[in-house]
DNA sequence: CATGAATGAGGGTTCATTCAT
DNA sequence: GATGAATGAACCCTCATTCAT
């Protein structure tokens, strides 16, 4: 592995550990097995690792969606149920972001910015996802807003059924990562044709 | 205003702006006119001044829902509503905290434990809450497992329904509010009698 | 017990238990149950609390002196004895000052000046002591320099039995004290007359 | 010389001149012509200073010793005298150390432990030379409980002469010094074969 | 005599970042 | 690419002391 990319690596198992405030950048050099000034040759500053941490999630995530969407016929349930745990991986794999997500955009309008674009896309996504099911017959129509709100519904607990968990001291596991499925489940069963 | 009250609410202020981290106690001292010394014989910590902060929101967001139960009959639509709008007021009003939540727990095990009994209570609330419209016949009868996803569901999105928003860049003013309002409706849409 | 010595009591405990540096102003007012404000009332400063301490360890270190006197005739092995041990009281009850004793001194010109009179004095004691005794016909007849020798060793073994266990990591009780006792007939044993 | 040596060099004439609570670290990174920062990269705090200080002592004083056993048969009144004024030599360029000798023991096991250690291996080692010098015929027969309490007598005189001197105002120079070693062969006078 | 809130200089320490090698 | 010593601003916090009441 290139020293970047441990470097990234390693940031990111710390970053989940401790949070990015009690990790330094002396730190991450240590466990990378670096010096603090060859940090430095590849990255900027510590705000750039974390950048490149959340360039890595998003192809990273980019890439996997279109392995769901090759395996599973968007519109359906079953590929609603892919996206959001795969999704949850992620979210699982670079959880310090979602964490401390608005306090790192708060002091950093780069990735403010990056963020807001990723975050859009996957909303768009998410969207026609569910407007592709209508016309497909699997859901019964929806008005504009209707069809609005529910996406952003399905949206807000996809990004933070984490969270939740987190807040409530619950683990991730199988089984409570399951009932965030079951969630939007139940959302969208509201909707089924039947 | 008490020295300590100050102190408070000048901490609560620059957390808001700024983040905790960003926000030094020597900041909130000089912003709340008096000197490091004078903070640090009102509290221990700045961890201290964010335990009292979070005791203050709790507290007022206790007095306030009963003021709320008080005026609107519990399980009826508008009471949620009501309970919804209150509590996007004490999030916007402490919302650093809700920004760093997870960080601010994970290096905090008093705070934690702190947190998670408000929040165990709220839930209870909420499904209580929930219990009662359906025996009032303004629900249709649920099963016990789809109640208690509904109640998480609806907690869920009252809890993160302003991180939503920030990280959407969505500013919070009456309009983004009142769309979480309407997708909490839209939830209970589904399950009203009529 | 008035004000005054309730402090100077509560400052011997707590200097002996943690040392002077960490016992703070507030920390001895709050132990004696009264307010910093009070103690400043009735002592200058800090220094001023440990010089109180030095002026009464003086006082009563003369006051039992003068009983041993009274009690066992001057001169003798056993006067000797018991002026030993006395001062190994006077030395534990206020061990924090023997433990600091150059730092507090280096630290404070009329500390200082107060600790070098008491001193000589007791020296000067010490030494008459000796010179009664090789009167009396109890030690064999000494030259001046000898007998100078010969006092500010037993003074100095007296000085600092306390310091010497204390480095050893040695327990002060009966019977490290009785060693010290034991040291000191060893070192007359030599100048007796049989 | 090194940072670390110009540092521990530092502050140690420091730590002599003023104690050790009146020397801050950036005190003695100024003094060294470093930045506070480099000074905390060399060593984790202020007691690690404290404790590099008296592995020097220890380190330099054995050395020192070593020198002396090849120089003087040892078990001789000359090697004694040696040894004494070798130590003194390390008492007064370590003062601050002994000064504060139990202040500092008391905060911090690890030094404690160190040096026991190192305190035990010299009350050894001047045990072994004294019965060495009576097995050779130097000094006269002494039972081993005689032999032991001279033993710890040479040591106190050995280890406090310098805090005597200070205590009594004195100052230390050649023939201050020079007393103290007639104090112990005073001392040793009473056991001499001739 | 007594309270206790208030002061403020300064202490130990951290850490993102730089730079000579 | 890489090292690691070095920087320095700033942080959290302490504590002897003061002062209005």
């Amino acid at each position: 592995m290139k020293t970047k990319d441990k470097i990234i690596e390693t940031a990111r198992l710390l970053f989940n550990e401790k949070g990015t405030r009690h990790v330094t950048t002396n730190h991450i050099a240590e466990a990378a097995g670096i010096s603090p000034g060859n940090l430095y040759y590849h990255f900027r500053n510590k705000e750039d690792i974390i950048r490149a941490l959340f360039e890595r999630l998003a192809a990273e995530g980019f890439e996997e969606y279109q392995k769901v969407l090759q395996e599973y016929p968007p519109g359906t349930l079953e590929s609603m149920d892919q996206t959001f745990s795969m999704i949850q991986t992620f979210n699982w794999r670079y959880r310090f972001f979602k964490r401390e997500l608005t306090a790192l955009i708060m002091n950093d309008p780069l990735l403010k910015e990056r963020f807001g674009d990723v975050n859009r896309m996957q909303l768009t996504v998410i969207g026609q996802s569910i407007r592709q099911a209508m016309e497909k017959g699997f859901l019964r129509p929806l008005d504009d807003r209707t069809l609005g709100l529910l996406t952003e519904e399905v949206w807000l607990v996809t990004l933070f059924w984490l969270n939740y968990l987190d807040i409530g001291g619950e683990e991730v596991d199988e089984q409570t990562l399951k009932r965030g499925s079951e969630m939007l489940r139940n959302i969208m069963a509201n909707y089924l044709t039947r």
